[in-house]
DNA sequence: GTCTATATCTTGATAGAC
DNA sequence: GTCTATCAAGATATAGAC
């Protein structure tokens, strides 16, 4: 991995672990193993680098939303695989952390990526609970654009509970009483 | 109100828009219109003065979730009133907020109140959901625990939609689908 | 109690040697 | 491309006058 790529890699991290406004570029620097020069070199200066780690973070997060959504099996079933996909919670969620950083949301280049993995990740659950309507899996009654609405912040808010309490557990808890509730919406046989 | 108490409101304000990395004392003490030696007269630093400004942030917001919560109606409809109830939810949640901030995760004393206020609200509504299951209003089948780590986590996640996306519409959404699925355990009749 | 220096470190960035 | 100064500004806190 060469420079440029060590120093995205190592700012994806930190951007997780400590947010925008706690990352600096000494620490990225640092963990990259590369000096001043070379981070100026490759990067305009930090807002420059964070985009390139945010984007690649959106990129990844969207890439996998899709292949579990986008697979086999019932709507409800898929939703329930990617809520309870395997996800390091304590780490909080790389794109949504960052909707809490002062000086992301300020930045329209920097809240773009965020709010653009939002929009799009609603839409595809909204298409998707439609489809589910259509095919007679779930209750027409069911809004789909509020349903994936909620299903979104749940997994948001249970990354937020996660790191509250220092426990995945919560995560997964507030998941499978979410995917329980959505269950009730199916019709039987 | 004297310096000591505007010192607190405004770190109280501070910590909601910025979190604690992003809050100066610098600003602290513009915001309050008082100077460096007021501060650390009345504080021993920024972590005190945070830990008081965030200790009555979890008070007031234990304090309105009682209220309405306690209050009379049906449990579905309590927990309802409480969601929809009129928050800044473009400000950010001012406990949940905090949970986001490496430096507040990793200081013990700082993380308490918010643990502490997350622990109790989600004991609050399990207790409630329970209720709901006694007194015949629920399906027994609903798992009271992991609803009510559902109910938090979508009020969490809705503050961090609509902050991702500056829409408050959002946050409406998400509780709008939370309680029309929560509204599926109700026992007709 | 409040104010004005003062001090030390970090931040974010530039300059110029190699 | 990478390194080592160097820099102005801000973060956080202390000292001491009033």
């Amino acid at each position: 991995m060469d420079t440029r790529e060590r120093l995205i890699e190592s700012t994806r991290e930190l951007l997780r672990e400590r947010g925008y406004v706690g990352t600096s570029p000494k620490a990225i620097q640092a963990r990259a193993g590369a000096g001043q020069g070379s981070m100026y070199h490759h990067f305009d200066g930090k807002p420059a680098l964070a985009l390139a780690a945010l984007d690649r973070n959106a990129a990844e997060l969207r890439d996998r939303a899709e292949r579990t959504l986008d697979g086999r099996g019932g709507v409800v079933a898929r939703i329930g695989a990617y809520l309870r996909r395997e996800r390091d919670a304590l780490a909080g969620c790389p794109v949504g952390r960052l909707a809490q950083d002062p000086d992301v949301v300020a930045d329209p280049a920097l809240r773009a990526p965020v709010e653009e993995t939002f929009t799009w990740l609603t839409g595809r659950l909204t298409a998707l609970l439609d489809e589910g309507r259509e095919n007679g899996e779930l209750d027409g009654a069911l809004d789909p654009a509020a349903t994936a609405a909620a299903l979104v912040a749940v997994v948001q808010g249970g990354y937020v509970l996660a790191r509250a309490t220092e426990s995945a557990e919560v995560y997964a808890r507030a998941v499978d009483g979410m995917l329980a509730l959505l269950d009730r919406a199916r019709l039987k046989g």
